[in-house]
DNA sequence: TATAAAGGTGAATCCGCAC
DNA sequence: AGTGCGGATTCACCTTTAT
């Protein structure tokens, strides 16, 4: 079993390749999978070394190459969550289109079955500087269930009735909690000990998980970066394991995980739902 | 080579097996393809079968199946669209979580290059009467490039300073044009000879075509159903090709084509941006 | 002290130009 | 013909200044 590279009450972290400490956890053991799983090799012509972006581009052989190395990645990370979710375990895999149909594909073939596509719209998105596009202002959340069978939680009541209009036009006050979601990127108070490529904001995590588990759950992140799952499911009780290959990434996980006690003295953040 | 069902002016229409159909069709000859794929045997339990939905619940086992034999089927259309298109030309496909994922994974695989994913937003989008899951309230369209080297149409400027703003709460006036479009289903007016399942507004489509196409283009839908596609590319002077399986659709377009001389008179349907 | 306006900064991609 | 550099593009944020 690998030692943990930091434990602190429900708030533990492991360095290291994310199937190695995977096939190290117990079977049927996790309520809740989050996922923001890096683009490798294919279609950006860019790959994730050692902390740095190093180019790849090799022509158009290894882009398909890419595509079918990046799809044999997400089978076998998606197959290791699977078996340290419990039967009636959920999970959510983030990523915009560079990414996620493969693994939405991987996820199917798998076996889960999806419960919904969610949209993250991004009011405040940077815009397009080429001009021969459309402004990419949104990534995609898949919520999917191992089982087809079992039943998964999902809190009706707190998405239907909770407060969430207050920060996000497209929910209305009173009505069910829709399948695209208007929430800003992170500010920079955000991120004030360092950035992350794909950091989320605190927002979307605390919703993603008063939405799909209850008090005590415990609740896995595979490619953790700076932890904003774990510090979303710190505030809401639940209990968290997160991985990640930086090391870098986990010093500014626990950076932000210690920071959380300043956190508390300001209740807007803890604001329940 | 096919006999047209139906032609007039630049609206053609050819029932059959769109794999047929377009086999016939010449190569490098379509500026954009727009597509609304089946979604087949897998997922939803239900098949399309001579105009009837049939049921082909044969649990797991055929489950897993239904999948591989649905992305075979979008590998095998898409292969046939990317021989038809200009190698300028791009397509868009639609569809929601049961398809798109097999879908884009295909669309990758066979060597187009995604341009933007775009999410279609139904701010009148029915309520989810189980209050197990969120309420589907969008669809996702992909836009791609035939080849990863070609320069593709987009009209920026119309979509920039166009008036979209007065039907969609999403877009700023005078901001670019962002990847979330906020665009009502089609109402009962639209409807009024005849339903299709999968029937999208003509709003919609005219945004689509105006962003992606110009003047005198050739556009081809393989999945034509009731043909709002047709009908918006004849009302920004495109030229369009229409494939189906079923009778009954065609007729449906057909009806509608005619009608367009009616809707000529209203000129809120034909304002053109 | 709070609100409003104004100016500087940064992000990603493509283009043309020089070599 | 490939490489590599600089410029252009847009809009939200952040900071500074003004009311």
């Amino acid at each position: 079993m690998n030692r943990a590279y930091y434990k602190k009450e429900r708030f533990t972290l492991y360095l290291g390749d994310c199937l190695e400490v995977l096939r190290d956890l117990p079977e049927n053991h996790f309520d809740m999978v989050f996922a923001d799983p890096p683009y490798h090799l294919s279609n950006g012509g860019f790959t994730c070394h050692a902390g740095r972006r190093v180019s790849v581009n090799k022509g158009k052989w290894d882009e398909s190459r890419g595509i079918e190395e990046d799809f044999e990645f997400h089978m076998r990370w998606l197959k290791e969550c699977k078996r340290v979710l419990k039967p009636e375990g959920t999970i959510w895999i983030s990523g915009t289109y560079h990414s996620i149909y493969a693994c939405g594909f991987a996820l199917q073939l798998v076996g889960y079955k999806i419960l919904n596509d969610i949209i993250w719209y991004k009011p405040n998105a940077s815009p397009n500087l080429s001009c021969r596009y459309f402004t990419a202002s949104h990534e995609t959340l898949i919520w999917a269930r191992k089982s087809p069978k079992a039943k998964h939680t999902f809190n009706y009541e707190i998405m239907k009735h909770g407060t969430w209009h207050r920060d996000d036009i497209l929910k209305k006050p009173g009505r069910q909690m829709r399948s695209v979601w208007a929430i800003d990127t992170p500010k920079a108070a955000e991120k004030k000990f360092g950035k992350h490529p794909t950091q989320k904001p605190i927002a979307l995590l605390k919703r993603i998980i008063l939405a799909s588990t209850n008090e005590g759950d415990l609740i896995l992140d595979p490619f953790t970066g700076s932890s904003t799952t774990g510090l979303a499911a710190y505030m809401y009780s639940r209990s968290f394991v997160g991985i990640d290959i930086e090391k870098e990434y986990l010093d500014l996980s626990i950076k932000r995980f210690q920071d959380i006690k300043n956190l508390e003295r300001k209740p807007k953040l803890f604001a329940r739902y």
